[in-house]
DNA sequence: CAAGCTACTGTCAGATTCTGGCAGTAGCCA
DNA sequence: TGGCTACTGCCAGAATCTGACAGTAGCTTG
């Protein structure tokens, strides 16, 4: 195996472990020498890899992904400017900052010519919607991601509010507003919460009884026009 | 110089060059022997690059672009990826299908946790609106990047048609419709020509007086809230 | 057609890089 | 304190890369 492959194994190796592995440990799992594996730590930190390695502990990814090298073309690399600055201007502030900088990270390495492209391509949606959130969406996130209940008010359209418990599961995009799909104990069916109109959010540590994918798919299939992806 | 460094080197030197280079010319400007240039274009086309050879001409890089290893956040791979759907959902078939094959090959490479997270971050905009596109878009882009006029027929909000001579410098997006960003001289100022109300659509081959940029710059400056990139 | 240029492959010796083992320093934890 | 770990410098052997040469084949021009 090559040098080059090797460093990428070493990637997937530290992304499949989430508490700290020795290096010792690693190295066993690639078949090379503890010598060689912190020469390839430092190859990989010297090429931006955000690896963390502490004496007593052993190493940690730090959560994010290195893409390999991959090869877009004209069109593909302006669909993914394009789209960017999109959820850049969109009100979510996590979001959007994220899009920001990782726009920042792809005009870097493009050269000039189709830099020069990309200006022509621009994007006129207005100024991002100022509505600051009402609510953590991090919560949300976090609470989709440990497949927790999620407890709060609600006001609808009406203006009526009403208190639910859902098992949330997705966190969409709708027009300028983002929305948490989820299912309602109360309704006994898949609901849309606009978060502008969440208040008094309360995570919990209950696990719904359902997972995540599935109730994604059943959701999925309950739509008009599924589309996938 | 490592080997690694090289061959970016190398991509780079055949980005430069629009036409065939022979392959002594590549060797001479890394300073490297022949018989290395031909083992590092065969490893680039191993991973993937559309390096093309023919013999007595020289090679050439197929359009497009090779982004090197990439690290990115979880929430910029997000970021990346809701906006590749968002353009994926947009009328303008040409960037819609290049947004889904740009989002297939990132999908590739995306461990699985990482992938089912971005699973339950739902886009909820509508099924892309029907509107076959009137005219060729291609051929505004064209017009764009060879920086010559464009002649139409435009018919505006209230309907009244008129006859145009544009010069086009940007293509942008408002709303739903695609939008030709331009001088025009009839009005002789800036103008935004909905893609929509565009017919009979005449390329020329007659290069307008100003540089793209330059125009870009000063339209940038007309608006309300000028934003970089 | 022939001549000249070019892409491409095989081979091989020397240069270069990579690798593993060893020794030593320093930080974290119990 | 002791045990585990990250990390560095050093060195000889292993692996790889490199350049040169020879040879085949395709394209273009005259």
């Amino acid at each position: 195996m090559s040098r080059s492959e090797r460093l990428l194994d070493l990637i997937q190796s530290l992304r499949r472990h989430r508490r700290p592995v020795s290096g010792q440990a690693l190295a066993d799992e690639l078949g090379i020498s503890i010598r060689t594996l912190y020469r390839d730590i430092a190859t990989l930190q010297g090429q931006g890899a955000p690896i963390e390695g502490e004496a007593g502990l052993g190493y940690v990814l730090k959560p994010g992904f290195m893409l390999p090298p991959l090869m877009f073309s004209d069109e593909e690399i302006e669909a993914i400017v394009l789209g960017s600055r999109w959820v850049a201007k969109q009100p979510d502030q996590r979001l959007s900052a994220a899009a920001t900088s990782a726009l920042a990270k792809i005009a870097a390495v493009l050269p000039d010519d189709l830099r020069e492209d990309l200006d022509a391509s621009a994007l006129l949606v207005g100024p991002p919607v100022g509505a600051a959130e009402s609510i953590d969406l991090g919560l949300v996130r976090q609470a989709i991601r440990k497949e927790c209940k999620l407890g709060f008010l609600y006001s609808d359209a009406g203006g009526a509010a009403s208190e639910r418990v859902v098992w949330p599961f997705a966190l969409g995009f709708f027009d300028k507003v983002r929305v948490v799909v989820a299912w309602c104990e109360m309704r006994q069916d898949f609901r849309h919460f606009r978060s502008d109109r969440i208040v008094e959010l309360q995570a919990t540590d209950t696990r719904y009884p359902r997972r995540r994918q599935a109730l994604l798919k059943e959701w999925r299939a309950t739509l008009d026009k599924p589309r996938g992806s």
